[in-house]
This record gives structure tokens, C-alpha cells and sequence, in this order.
DNA sequence: AATGAATGAGCATTCATTCAT
DNA sequence: AATGAATGAATGCTCATTCAT
């Protein structure tokens, strides 16, 4: 067995910090299956054993990325409520300036993003946690009045992060567009939708 | 796509078809790695080397139902392109009956569905090949005006990629609710946005 | 088990052939394990069960094929001894006469003499008989004053019959020289040796 | 040439040798195919994956067997190259010498001759390359005047090879004769030949 | 005379994990 | 803090062979 509780100087300190960086490209290369201990290890230098001074298992430390994941965008979430009586004119924008935030952190964190989004089988419990959030965020507008009262927030919920992962994976991390424009056109099509009545 | 070289008769026919169905739902449960040959066949009541018998290998298998979900979906797109001159009204009635098709299909194909869409790494071929469609489908439409100029196509066939992954992940194959719903709800999103000056 | 012991028509008996004479050219080629019977068979326009209608097993055939080299040569040598009282002059136009004859049976017959020299786990036992065979036409020669009396001629047969193998493998198989210059080369050397004190 | 990137100290040296020693048993007894990792592991005490932290696999273990008798048997040959200028007298003692050093290798050495010579699939080019030295140091002592000049040096040194290897698998990895005898005989053959004119 | 269908038996290889040092 | 050495457990795949038709 592991030592998790163990403690730990300055040299461990940075070998766990080390090869959690390098689990977190191995996992988002490769999946969790042909991720190796083996790799992961070897690309800080060490041997596989040294792995689990700091480590308990495989699984340990992919569910620790999970988590990682998971609270830092749980927290990027939180900042983005709307606080109360804002100006209609500025929804819109307090609106894309979270979009962008969540795009600029899953960009400045592909492989962690990749692994939380679209390796990890806990992904479906990370996004249903995060629409929960945003569905929060919303209903709160909803009632402010900043949105049609006939429409199923939890429902906008669902199709938001369903945008926000499709546009993540295939505009995002793929580097054709940057965080500010995706953010754009999502409150764009989201605010006013396709129909031609509603062209400005 | 059998074994070459060997020919089959109508029981060979039977197996190979009984294996392509407990394939389906082994991979849908428990993922390419985790799925077992063995625990394949014997839910088959055939032995583990029968299944050489009609492919190549586990990787082959998975393959042909990659490739077998995506002609599925690429015939029920095709179809779903709206004819010339239909009445505005008629619009959300098609679009809506389309996306009704696809949750249909999806539905009947659970385990099918999740491979093509979840599990298979080509999801995300399948994915952009599924996208470039739909934005052919919505430039046709966009050009006959029923939606506005100012919107790019690409990126709302994208959106509407993602909702469709999300709702059906966590909407329709969980049986929270039903093809029709979803169409509608997707519908009137997309159509008319949450803006309540958009308000019926 | 098959039926060995089986009467058989004109195809039957075609089939049979065909199978040995593929099943030559396979282990020939890739030697007795990695030879496949399914390979074999489907040279033949057969399939794999219909092997065993004609041959009990792998091994089977393969023991017969042994068997059919080994008495080939051993026709081919008995043939060779040489009369009595001939004269000294003809002594070395007789053994090369032998000699020829063994390496145009090799030539004609490649793939069974590679089998029975070089593939069998028997060639041991073969090459054995063969030189117990050329033992006795030398001795009887021995005795006949043709060669020094205080050589001995089980070994000179072992030499005769390394060199047999070797030059059959190396120079004669491979079509770098025939049978004629091949059998003059080596009745020369065994004859007179190397000796610069023997030169003509 | 350990698996590639692994570092070993006294014991794994030791662990490799073993399985080393235990492999060459093995392929000699019973053929490449029929010999099994399990088998050579188990003799030294070890569990069939411990194999795999020494070679890369079944077939490189193998042909590291190949390289071993190889170099082996080359730096023995080159060895035998005779000195200029030696008297005619100590000629055949000196190849004698040659011939008796490489026959007492391969008594030492049983198993792993075994593999180089007669289980090989290489055994052909090992022979070719053995050939061709024994070539070389032929040629040189035909220039001195050592042998008659109208005969194929290249062709004498394919028959020394055949009847180097015959005699070594029939008499003298049996036991029957040994080295010096053996030695002996093949030079008063080859120097002398059988013809009773030569008769000393 | 031939074959479609199926299987038993076997074997190499991979990888996460442990432990004494 | 780190590692050399070793292993348990698992699994995909091959092939000769059988048998009912």
C-alpha cells in the first residue's frame, strides 16, 4: 500500500508536482486504458515505483485530475452568477465575459480539459454538475426577466454545455478560434436565435 | 465485412449477425478495452475462437460498428434536407420532424448510438462528418431566407451538434424524455433565442 | 479419425496427389511448423476438412513425405553399386556417374529433398541410412583394391555425404552448378586429395 | 543487448545469464517453435513475465543465440589463419590444430552449436560466412604452394564445411569421437585422399 | 467427395503493483 | 527519496482437428 498521508520535503513535493504534469499529457494523449505508469514516470525520469511513494494507483491519480478539474471549473462557474439588477444592456456582455472565461481556462489547460470533458467516465457527472450550475445561473436571470418565461431553463442548461463542449473540442482546442469570438456568438445565437424576424 | 476468403451459409450468416449484437452491447457497457472477446461470444453461446471465424479481430469488429452507425446517421441526414419553396410555417414543423427522426433513430440504437457517439476515439470524425452536413441542410436554408444572414452557418450546425449530444446523453438515452419533446424544445432555442423581447 | 484405409475413385485419388504435391511445396518452404493446412488445402481449390479425408494428420503427411525421399534415394543408391572387376580406369567415371545421379534426383525433386535433408526432424535418421548404404559400396570397393586400405571407409562415407549436403544446399538448389561439374569436382578431391605432392 | 532503457545490477546480470544458459537448452532440445518462454523461466526459477525485463521476446532471445555461436565460431576461424612460411612438415599438424580447436568448441559448447548449425533458420548464412573464411585462409595456403593449384579452393572449403558439420552431428556431439581423432582424419582425407595410389 | 460450423488447447505478451534495499 | 527485481493476472489470437450434412 501507498503512502498518501505521507510527508513530504521539497524534492517529493516537486516529484509528485512533476508527474502529475506528466500523467495529466499521458492520460489526455492516450486514454486512461493505453495511458502507461511506465510513460508517465519515465518522461520525469524516475522509475515506476517511485510512482507509488506518491500515488496509491492508476486510478488515484486519474480521479485526482477529475477532481482538480472539477473544482477549478466549479469555481469559475460560481464567479460568473450575475449579480442583481444589472442593466438589461449589459446581460449580454457579463454573459460572453463568462463564456470566455471558462473557454481561456479550458484553453489554457487542454490536456486537464480534455481529460475532464472527454476522457474521464465520470465526464457525464462532471458536465451534469456543471449544467446544474449554470442552470442556477440561469433561472436567476429568468427571473430577473432577462429571458422568455416560457422556456425550460434546465433544458437551455443542458444545450448550452452541450455547445460549450462540441465548440471546445472541435473550435477551441483546436486553436481555429479564440475564446472572446466563440463567446460572441454563442450569447448571439443564444439571445435572439436563427429566425429571420429577429434579424437586427 | 467477413473473414475473406470464407463463405457463409445461413447458420454462419445467424452467428455472425447474434455476435454483431452482443458486440454492440458489450462495447456500449463496458468500452473497447474492458470489452472481452470471450464475454462477447458466450453470450452468443459460441466459443472464443467462432469469433475469428466471421472477424478479423476485436479491433475489426469495432470498426464495422463505427462504420455501421455512421451510414445509419449519414442516410437520416440526407433525407432530412428540406425541399425548395416550402412555406415559412412549414419550417420549424420539418426541422422539427428531422430531429425528431435522429432522437427516434438514436433511441432504437442505444447501445449503437453511445459507441458511435461516446466511446468510439472517431467520435469526433463522426462528429464533424455529421456537422458538415447539417451545415449544408442550414446554408440551403439560410440562402432561401428563412433564417438570418448574419449568423454563421458552420458554427450553429456545430451548436446544434452539440445540443444534440448533450440532450441525448443526458435527455433521451437516460429516457428522461422523448424524441419529439427535444425536437420541439430544440426548435424554438434555435429558432427564437431566450431574449424576452422575443417573447410570444 | 480419418479414414486411411479408404477406397477411393479417380478424383479422390487426383485430390490426393494435388494435396501431396502442395503439401511439398509448403513445408518445403516455410518448414513443418509454420506450414499451414489450411494453407495447403486452399492451394488446391479444397477445404480444410477434406485434408483429413486423405490424411490422418500433419504429422501423417509429413511422415510420408519423409518416407517417399527416403526411398527414393535409397533405390537410387542400391543402383549404384558398383559391379565387380572393373577396370581401375573406369573406377572414377563410375562414382561420378553415381554422384550425378543422386544430385539430379535432388534437382529434379527440390522441395521433397529439401524436406527429407534439411527439414524433417528425421534427416538425422536418413542421412544415416544413406551413409550406412554408400559404407558398403565403399567398402566392397575398399576390399577390391580401388582405395587405400588404411582409410576408414565409414568415415570417408560420413565425409561423402557431408559434402553431399552441403554442396546440395549451397551450390547445387540454388542453380550455381550442375550436377556433372559437381561430381567431377568431388571424386577429384576425394580421390586425390588436396596435397600439392598428388598434383597431375 | 538488454531490453532497451533499463538499468541492471549484479543480480539481474546474473538472472539474464541464467536465462541465457536455459534458453540455449531448450531451443537445442526442442526446436524454436516447440520451445516455450515458460519452460526456459521456469528451470531458472522465475515467472514467465521476469523474462520480458531481459529481451525484447521469444525471437529476440534467439537471435542473440544466432550472433553468440557466430562471433564465437568467427573469432576461432580467424584465429586459424596460418603464418607464412611455415614448412611444408608442420602444414597438416596445423590445420589439424585449426580443425581440432573449432571441434572441441562445439563439444563445449553442444546446445549452442546445435542452434547455430542445425536449428537456425540463419544456419544457412552462418555456414555461407563460415565458408567464406575458410575460403580465404584456404587460398592463402594455396598461393604458398601448400596445395595442387588446379583445384576450387572455394569449392574444397563448401566440402570442409559439409563434412565439418556432418561429422560434428554424428560423431562427435554423440560422443562417438573426439576432437584430435576427428582432426585427424579429415586432414589425412583431404590432403591424401582415397585413391591407393596414394598409399603411404 | 466435400464442406460449413465450431472448438480445445495452447502461448506470447502486457502492465499495474509490491518489496527489500 | 528512489530503485532493482520480480510477479499475478489477464487476454487476444492461431491452428489442427472433428462432425453433421
Amino acid at each position: 500500500m501507498a503512502r498518501p498521508g505521507r510527508r513530504m520535503g521539497a524534492v517529493g513535493e516537486k516529484s509528485r508536482e512533476l508527474i502529475i504534469t506528466a500523467a495529466t499529457r499521458e492520460f489526455s494523449q492516450h486514454g486512461y486504458h493505453k495511458a502507461k505508469i511506465s510513460s508517465i514516470v519515465s518522461k520525469v525520469g524516475l522509475t515506476q515505483p517511485s510512482f507509488y511513494l506518491y500515488f496509491e494507483s492508476k486510478e488515484a491519480i486519474f480521479k485526482e485530475l477529475e477532481n482538480l478539474f472539477q473544482s477549478r471549473l466549479q469555481d469559475l462557474t460560481k464567479k460568473s452568477r450575475l449579480g442583481v439588477g444589472i442593466h438589461f444592456n449589459e446581460l449580454s456582455t457579463r454573459i460572453r465575459e463568462s463564456l470566455k472565461n471558462i473557454f481561456e481556462f479550458f484553453l489554457e489547460n487542454k490536456d486537464l480539459t480534455r481529460i475532464g470533458l472527454f476522457i474521464s467516465p465520470e465526464s457525464k457527472q462532471i458536465k451534469e454538475k456543471f449544467t446544474i450550475q449554470i442552470t442556477e445561473n440561469l433561472l436567476a436571470e429568468q427571473s430577473a426577466g432577462y429571458f422568455r418565461s416560457n422556456v425550460d431553463m434546465a433544458f437551455v442548461a443542458e444545450s448550452l454545455v452541450g455547445v460549450i463542449m462540441q465548440i471546445t473540442e472541435s473550435l477551441l482546442l483546436s486553436g481555429q478560434k479564440d475564446p472572446e469570438n466563440l463567446a460572441a456568438q454563442i450569447v448571439d445565437l443564444f439571445l435572439y436565435g436563427l429566425s429571420s424576424s429577429s434579424e437586427k
